[in-house]
DNA sequence: ATGACTGCAAACTCTTTGCACAACA
DNA sequence: TGTTGTGCAAAGAGTTTGCAGTCAT
């Protein structure tokens, strides 16, 4: 027999307005699954931060107002969100993935020397790619495209 | 005191010609490297395969004609001919990084069912995304474009 | 009440590191 | 001969899996 932490109730004072994640809760109904505290407080964790996150950094985010939450369920929350639209994933480098609750089309630049990534708006024309993927019999769903090289604060250290 | 295997010489039988590997020879020479047995094998096996190949697969290919070939070796030289420019690595999903000796610009289709990587020949005009990435500070040094969606086997195994 | 979800522990994979020996130059 | 490179073992990081217990519905 083992011990386990009880989970957070779904009225907890931690997860009081769960306004913020109206559409996570409609698109949970409509499938059937389950509305959880961590599920809304995880995604309002990746919404708040402005830049991307991997699933220690939202795990540790989450710890705070809801002790208890595990590595397991952070992962596969995020990977929900993904499927539900609601988030990205950017594989950017061997390191950890990194998830990013943009979803709006952008693109990311990495830096090779100490891996930070930051976001590029600029419009990228991938049609005619798109078009020669489907040629080719593949069915594109989206596509990413990630700008490798020096930030601007690696490219200065790097100069003196 | 352990035991090692020996490495295999450069006058191995089983590094008969290589012709195909001149250009890694005299980079090599440039930075004054040493040139040998596992860095023209693995560069041979790289090349002669037509698509993308993990560390793992590389290394079971070398394996079989020069034995004792270690993991670390193949990956620290994987990452020696990414300097040299003459392979590339491509990060695609969260699974093994694939290397590979197409090095002119190409772009790839991976599946998100059974994650192959295929290659797409079609001119990106990363020319706009670049200047922006550079006008924020950035030095951009290449471009790469992953377009996910599901492979023609996939799609059709789904349409079924 | 019941089945989906969570926490926990541990396994698994990929990759890197430290050190002793080997081999290119 | 000197120093770079390699093999080996093991560690490290990130992610996934199996199972028992819990909670949304």
């Amino acid at each position: 027999m083992r011990h386990y932490n009880k989970c957070v109730k779904l009225g907890s004072p931690n997860v009081r307005s769960p306004d913020q994640e109206r559409d996570l809760i409609s698109l949970l109904r409509e499938r059937g699954q389950r509305v959880t505290s961590q599920r809304l407080l995880i995604l309002r964790e990746l919404r708040r931060r402005r830049r991307h996150a991997t699933a220690h950094e939202i795990r540790d985010a989450v710890l705070r107002s809801l002790p208890g939450t595990s590595i397991p369920t952070v992962y596969a929350t995020l990977e929900l969100l993904v499927e539900l639209g609601l988030a990205r994933r950017i594989d950017a480098g061997a390191g950890a993935a990194l998830y990013d609750a943009r979803v709006e089309p952008h693109q990311h630049m990495v830096c090779r020397r100490c891996g930070r990534v930051d976001d590029l708006d600029e419009e990228l024309d991938a049609g005619p790619l798109l078009d020669a993927a489907s040629g080719s019999g593949f069915q594109p769903d989206r596509a990413e495209l990630v700008i490798s090289g020096l930030c601007a604060a690696c490219a200065q250290e790097r100069a003196a």
